[in-house]
RNA sequence: GCCGCCGUGGCUCAGCCCGGUAGAGCGGCUGGCUGUUAACCAGUCGGUCAUAGGUUCGAAUCCUAUCGGCGGCGCCA
């Protein structure tokens, strides 16, 4: 008897053979001559039907929802059957009877929070999960092949990437260091000799942000190279997403669809993205009304309001050189200005920060102590400069929040198994 | 860091404004019924109302503090 996953008696392969289904139990329906049985597993949900001559009544009397079993039986198309097909089960073997399951059809998102570990069981958890799966595959897809290979950075560092106070600080044996909240600096020293690279890697953020965009450990797609520019950058960017999209939307229609996503949105993802400057975005916004000046970075409410102007990604890109990181290169000539870009998404705001990453070592020294921060922190990082410098580009993609974009969920929670946030580290 | 909201059986909630013996549905258990679709009917078990203090003859209810959770802003991807 073949062993086979419930997908393929769904899909009709297996019409009136004898198939054998390995999984748990999601419903039990229990009745005095018959028991109806909704069977999960990875790929499914199959009805299974125990009558009371069957020799395997007992033991389906015995199960309890999300026991984990095999069954074997005939496969029979039924329309009284949700998906079409059914299982008349001619034997059952339990393996692990299940203790009573304690999310039952009442659930508060506290509740689902707190069972996280068995909340990952349902559907939906499991529709997310696989979808990440291909988007992280498309992702990785795209850029090989761009020529670009996959680096692994490490996650314990010694100095700050952006010297800011968002770091985590740990004992490391006798010594403080922190976690990353970045590849970038290492994607870098990379390209001096792998010159295309790119990583898909956590980074964690100490930010004491309580928002449905922000987690504390986040998955970030970065990539780096070099003779590049800005307009190399911005294109790559677009090429990126777009793929992305319109790849999930050709390969995970039937997932989008059980989720309620809207397909053509991502379907109709297409390049070029608009693209406006710093200063056109603030012009907008103040003839939308908001009180801001050139100068002021742009808030939540700031990018949201762009966001519904497009209403699908877009770039904001050449920021005053004030409210941007040390190593963000800026124009020779308009030094108050700096090539940076950010990508943004209607709901989430920014999904990816980008630009070109300063060359020039006198200027980045200057940089560095304009910024408030110590030479010493950054020798490695200045002898990029002092040995073959290169014109370079790179950014980072929080994939958490392309998937909040693309799934339209409703918080970025649920675009990671196992979401740390300020409150939630469990399990 | 600032602001707002929430905490009552295993789960979801009502009761709180206006203080007077703690309620319902779901789940569990028992029985009945049914090709069922997170079924239905009857019965039954189950709660020191987050914690601590205060006001009061009397507090789930009013006041204070603490803890836990959620969200908004700031910051960021």
């Amino acid at each position: 008897m073949a062993l086979v996953k419930i997908c393929e008696v769904l899909g009709g392969c297996h019409e009136n053979e004898k198939v054998a289904i390995r999984g748990w139990v999601y419903r039990k329906r229990e009745g005095k001559t018959l028991i109806f049985l909704l069977v999960r597993d990875s790929t499914g949900f199959i009805q299974c039907t125990v009558k009371k001559d069957s020799p395997a009544w007992t033991e389906a009397e015995r199960l309890t929802i999300e026991s984990s079993l095999t069954l074997e039986g005939t496969a029979k198309p039924d329309k009284r059957a949700p998906g079409g097909y059914e299982i008349v089960a001619e034997s059952v073997g339990i393996i692990g009877l299940a203790e009573l399951f304690p999310i039952t059809k009442d659930q508060s998102e506290q509740f689902i929070r707190d069972v996280r570990h068995l909340w990952l069981r349902s559907r939906r958890m499991n529709l997310v999960m696989k979808i990440r799966d291909d988007v992280l595959q498309f992702s990785r897809d795209f850029f090989k092949n761009q020529d670009f290979t996959e680096v692994s950075p490490p996650m314990f560092i010694s100095a700050a990437v952006e010297g800011g106070s968002t770091l985590f600080g740990l004992k490391y044996f006798d010594q403080n260091l922190y976690l990353t909240q970045s590849s970038q600096l290492y994607l870098e020293i990379l390209i001096y000799s792998l010159e295309k690279v790119y990583c898909i890697a956590p980074s964690f953020r100490a930010e004491k942000s309580r928002t449905i965009r922000h987690l504390t450990e986040y998955w970030h797609m970065e990539g780096e190279w070099p003779f590049a520019d800005m307009n190399d950058l911005m294109r790559f960017e677009e090429e990126l997403m777009a793929y992305i999209c319109r790849q999930t939307a050709e390969k995970c229609k039937p997932e989008l669809e059980e989720l309620g996503v809207d397909v053509s949105k991502l379907a109709s993802v297409k390049t070029p993205f608009p693209k406006i400057t710093y200063t056109e975005a603030v012009e907008l916004l103040r003839k939308k009304g908001a009180k801001l000046k050139w100068g002021d970075d742009l808030g939540y409410e700031e990018e949201k309001t762009l966001a519904e102007e497009f209403g699908k990604p877009f770039f904001v890109y050449d920021y005053p050189t004030a409210i941007k990181a040390f190593y963000c290169k800026t124009y020779r000539d308009r030094p108050e200005v700096a090539m940076s870009v950010d990508m943004m998404v209607p709901r989430i705001g920014e999904v990816s920060t980008g630009g070109a990453r300063e060359d020039d070592k006198a200027v980045l020294i200057k940089r560095i102590k304009d910024m408030g921060l110590k030479t010493e922190d950054y020798e490695w990082y200045l002898d990029l400069r002092r040995y073959g410098t290169v014109p370079h580009v790179g950014f980072g993609m929080g994939l958490e929040r392309l998937l909040v974009w693309m799934l339209d969920l409703e918080n970025i929670i649920d675009a990671i198994p196992f979401p740390r946030t300020t409150r939630r580290f469990y399990p």
